[in-house]
DNA sequence: AATGAATGAGCTTTCATTCAT
DNA sequence: CATGAATGAAAGCTCATTCAT
């Protein structure tokens, strides 16, 4: 069970690696198998199609980025220190992750992507709940708790790409307050 | 001539349709041929590579957007005014074209996508424009402008998609005000 | 009628050149018909396939050839020196025309080359008619005669390789003799 | 890896069969993986691509014609000995191959042949060497040896396709002789 | 669990040839 | 005679998936 669990990792870093630099579509199985130094057939072994490994590596995904930002939060916060936690753990756990953070944009605007696969992570639900107890307390402007999930989710994407591209961002804890700052003034009253 | 417009217009136009609901690797060349009824070879007399169809659809989504809003816009408006007539012709061209919506979000988050095309478009050079006249005229958060650019069109998608999902909202002008002002507030100081 | 001809000697020209270079299946109508300046369409005016522009330029390499040497002969010439004078032609008139030459290689090589086709020609005839004199006359080997022009044929062609290659031999009188001897040496008693 | 060794043999043969009937281009890969009763895609497994299958057959042709020809010679024999024995062995064996000869002929003459690929088979080395060594006996005339080895062959096809259409030639040891003949005649000071 | 040979449908692209103008 | 758009039947090659071992 463990050479099991290291060839099934071995696939999955290497897909990972692959997906996001060449896409789906431009990363065939052959060459996962080959690049993880594993045969053709176990990836089936595996994971029965293509699909279900795109499948299983965004799962995971979402299950890291959940774990890191549950153990970022803390009892006793404002509702606007909780979104920031929340905001903050999402846009480092990207820029620790490229690789994932690719992976994730590509897939989230794939055919393979559904409204169900969105809501079925834990990671939404938990910023999902978030945010209805800001509309609740009167803090945040009232829409569609699921649109400003997504709006936040696509305001941290963006912050991230202007934090990869500008040199030195990354540290700057001003910069990243200020893009904070964006994301707050957007969705609070 | 006429034969020649015609055949490659019904080639854009198919492709499309096709694209957005299945994907670029989904619509297989010859699919496209035949829904629009022209011979499979024909396809590559106008566009030698299904890579440079993808781009000229591109090309000519965005120039078309560029003239819609290029056409709402009007002398003698405060900044916020032409944030916002820029901001309500996009969303308005994006909810009358779903089918370019959909391309262009694929198109955007593939790996044919890249900066350079970003920067090339007219439409988003207009939007830069505006940008940093906002930002020398103090109203709007100082960043880079390309960054806000950014930011303002990922809501203007998120925008589009809630619009969509939402039955009655469209025509709900109290509504698009609300989703505007989210935008206004994230940008501005 | 005088555009007429000069259309068809430039694709007549062209398609040597390119064949030569690229051989018969690495070369497009298309690209023949560019290269010369020409219409796609008038080509399959003049050579209804492109099997006709291929037989039409082997039977006007074949009459090049054929009057080339006819020009040298004279008569009151021993069999040898006939035998000499067609080789040495042959051999000027390849070094002088190397896209013919190098065409005529491969056509002769391809399945499109048939027996009845070799022996159609003026050239060939003329070199069977000598090579059977001079079987009566009991110089030269008695075999088919047929074989022994092919034979000789054969010598020619690599002679003629042999000179392409060598700096300076085209010009050596005394190498050509020696080339000449090796072949009369050959099919002489 | 029987099955291996079969499919890929099976492969070779049926290609063979079909390249030198309807030549390299006028025979799908389709068509010798359905002769050959396997798979489209396992050619591609054994061969990237059509030209790798050509040459490896090439390739094969001539390691099996070297090994036939190194399996004739004797210690002891003289130059000419030698030369008649490298000279019957290469005719009895494209007599014993027709499909082979006719595929090396259509090789040879295509553009696929390089002066590299002709250099690098032992069988050529071998004619090299002794060419050579009869030049330094004094035995035969001198040139560049790589140029009588070619004139050699040349020889040996014409031959070879004489045999082949004169009935009853091939088992008739004269008419052999006096072929060799010509060819010695032609080399030999 | 593991291998990698084998399958075969499907893809993009090419190209000789036709045809409307 | 001349153009070049249009056709459509291949062709070579790819690749997710299966299967014998």
């Amino acid at each position: 069970m463990k050479a099991n669990t290291r060839k099934k990792q071995q696939l999955i870093d290497t897909a990972k690696n692959l997906f996001s630099t060449n896409g789906f579509y431009g990363t065939p199985t052959a060459k996962i198998a080959r690049d993880a130094g594993v045969s053709n057939g176990i990836l089936f072994h595996y994971f029965p199609t293509k699909e279900d490994l795109i499948h299983s590596l965004y799962t995971e995904i979402k299950d890291d980025i959940f774990h890191y930002t549950l153990s970022q939060v803390y009892t006793g916060a404002t509702l606007k220190e909780s979104v920031y936690t929340l905001w903050l753990a999402s846009v480092e756990w990207y820029i620790e992750h490229p690789n994932d953070f690719q992976f994730m944009l590509q897939f989230e605007n794939s055919p393979y992507f559904t409204k169900e696969i969105e809501r079925s992570h834990r990671y939404v639900q938990m910023a999902h709940t978030l945010i209805e107890q800001g509309m609740e307390q009167g803090v945040l402007k009232v829409f569609d708790p699921m649109f400003v999930v997504r709006m936040l989710s696509g305001m941290v994407e963006r912050s991230v790409q202007y934090l990869q591209s500008e040199p030195g961002a990354i540290e700057n804890g001003t910069r990243q307050n200020q893009l904070f700052e964006m994301a707050w003034d957007a969705i609070s009253k």
